[in-house]
DNA sequence: CGTTGCATGTAAGGTGTTACATGATTAC
DNA sequence: GTAATCATGTAACACCTTACATGCAACG
C-alpha cells in the first residue's frame, strides 16, 4: 500500500485563491466527467485501471471509452487542474506508470456538473431493434438467431451486474453505485424478457404468414 | 420465390458486370442502413420527411440523426446506387424538392446488412444513471429533481410510442415496426418504473444519513 | 408582417474509434 | 519461449453535430 501523497497540496494554487465563484467550469464531454467521476470513487488509478474499471461498471449504463480516449481525457483533466498525476517507478527497473488522482477543484467541478449541467436525454442505439424493425427484409431464421443472441447477451450482462451489485452493497460508501447497479440488473432482466416476448411475437407472425401462404397455394 | 431482378441493371456499371456474388457490400455506418431502412418502408420520401419520421419512430430505439446527417447519407446511398432521387417541382412555382426512393439493389443491400452484418452491442449512454452513480457529489434535492424529470421523460416517450403502436397495428404490412413499437412501450414503461424505485431507494438512503448524522450530533 | 414550417445544404470542429508502435512482466 | 496481461501513447480517420446561409409558403 502506498503512502497517500497530499494531492490537495498541489492544486490550491491553481485558482485565484480567494475567488468565491469558481464559475468558469468548461463544458467537457460527458466522457470526461465520467472519467473524473471514476477518479472521485478511488484514491489513485492509472489509465489502464480506469479502462478496466469502466468495462465492469460504467459499461452497464454508460459506454466504456477506448484506451486512447481515456488517456486523452486524463490529459485534459490534468490540464484543467481537475486531476494530478505522478509517475510510479518499480524499485528494480525503470518501468513507469502514471497514477491519477482527483483534486479538490476536480471534485468541485464534478459536483458542479452533476448538480448544474443540463441533463442530456438518454441515448439508446439498439441495433437489434433496428434489425427487427426491418424484419420484412430479414430471413426469419436469422432474425430468430439475432434475437436469441441478444437474449444471451442481456442475460450475461444481468449476471455480471448482479455479481457486482452483490459485491458492493455491504460498504455504505458504495451506496449510490450499488443502487445504480441494482437498476442495471433490472434493466437487463427487462431487456431479456422483452426480447423473449418479441421473439415469440415474431414467431407467431411467421406462422401466420406461412398459414396464409399455404392457404393461397391451396386455392391455386 | 425471388424474382431475382437484376439489380445489376442499375449498378452494373459500378461492379464487374457479370459478377455472380454481389459481395462488395460496403460497410456503411449504421445510420446509413437506418435511413435506407426507412426508405424501404415507403414509396418516396424527402430528406425532410425522413427527419420527421425518424423523430417519431427511429427515435424510440435508435437515435434520430440530424438533418445534415440525413442529407449526407442520402447522397452516399445514391452514390452507391441504393437510392434514386428525382426533383419534384410544384406546378405553379419553381420550388424544388428532392424525393428519394430505394432501388432494387438498395433493398438487396439492406437485406444483406440485416442478415449478415455483425450485430453491434446495444449502446446505452444514460447520463441520468451516470449522475446517480455520482450521487455522493450531488445535492440530494437536485438528484431528486433529475430523477423526477427523467420519470416524466420516460412517461412522455411511453405515451408517444403507445400512440404510434395503436395507429400502426391494424395494417399487416407494419407488423414488424409495430412489434418493435410495443417493445418500446414496455421499455419506457420499465424505464419509468425503475427510475421511480431508484428515487425511493435514494430517498431512503438520504433519510438514513440524516438519522445517522442526528444520532452523531446527539452523542456529541 | 412576423413566426412557424418546409426544404436543402455547407463549413468547421469536436468526439471517439481503429490501427499501429513499443516494451516490460507474468504465467504456462 | 510464447502467449497474455500490463501499460502508454500517436496518427489517421470516420462520424456526427452545431451554426450558418438561403428562400418560399402558410397562418395568424
Amino acid at each position: 500500500m502506498r503512502g497517500r501523497i497530499p494531492s490537495a497540496m498541489t492544486d490550491g494554487a491553481a485558482r485565484g485563491a480567494h475567488d468565491e465563484e469558481p464559475q468558469a467550469i468548461p463544458d467537457l464531454p460527458t466522457t470526461a466527467w465520467a472519467v473524473l467521476g471514476m477518479l472521485s470513487h478511488a484514491e489513485e488509478l492509472s489509465g489502464y485501471d480506469l479502462k478496466k474499471w469502466a468495462d465492469w461498471s460504467l459499461q452497464f449504463f454508460y459506454w466504456s471509452p477506448s484506451f486512447s480516449q481515456i488517456y486523452a481525457e486524463l490529459k485534459r483533466l490534468e490540464k484543467h487542474g481537475y486531476a494530478t498525476s505522478r509517475t510510479v517507478v518499480s524499485e528494480d527497473g525503470m518501468r513507469g506508470k502514471r497514477m491519477y488522482a482527483i483534486t479538490a477543484s476536480g471534485r468541485e467541478a464534478a459536483a458542479h456538473w452533476v448538480n448544474h449541467s443540463p441533463v442530456e436525454a438518454p441515448v439508446l442505439k439498439h441495433s437489434v431493434m433496428l434489425r427487427a424493425w426491418l424484419g420484412h427484409l430479414a430471413e426469419p431464421d436469422r432474425m430468430r438467431e439475432i434475437l436469441t443472441q441478444h437474449i444471451d447477451y442481456a442475460e450475461k450482462m444481468r449476471r455480471r451486474a448482479q455479481i457486482d451489485a452483490d459485491g458492493a452493497d455491504t460498504n455504505p460508501e458504495w451506496a449510490y453505485p450499488s443502487a445504480v447497479l441494482r437498476w442495471c440488473v433490472r434493466h437487463y432482466e427487462a431487456e431479456r424478457e422483452f426480447a423473449q416476448d418479441l421473439l415469440s411475437d415474431l414467431d407467431k407472425l411467421a406462422r401466420q404468414r406461412t398459414r396464409r401462404k399455404s392457404t393461397k397455394e391451396h386455392k391455386q
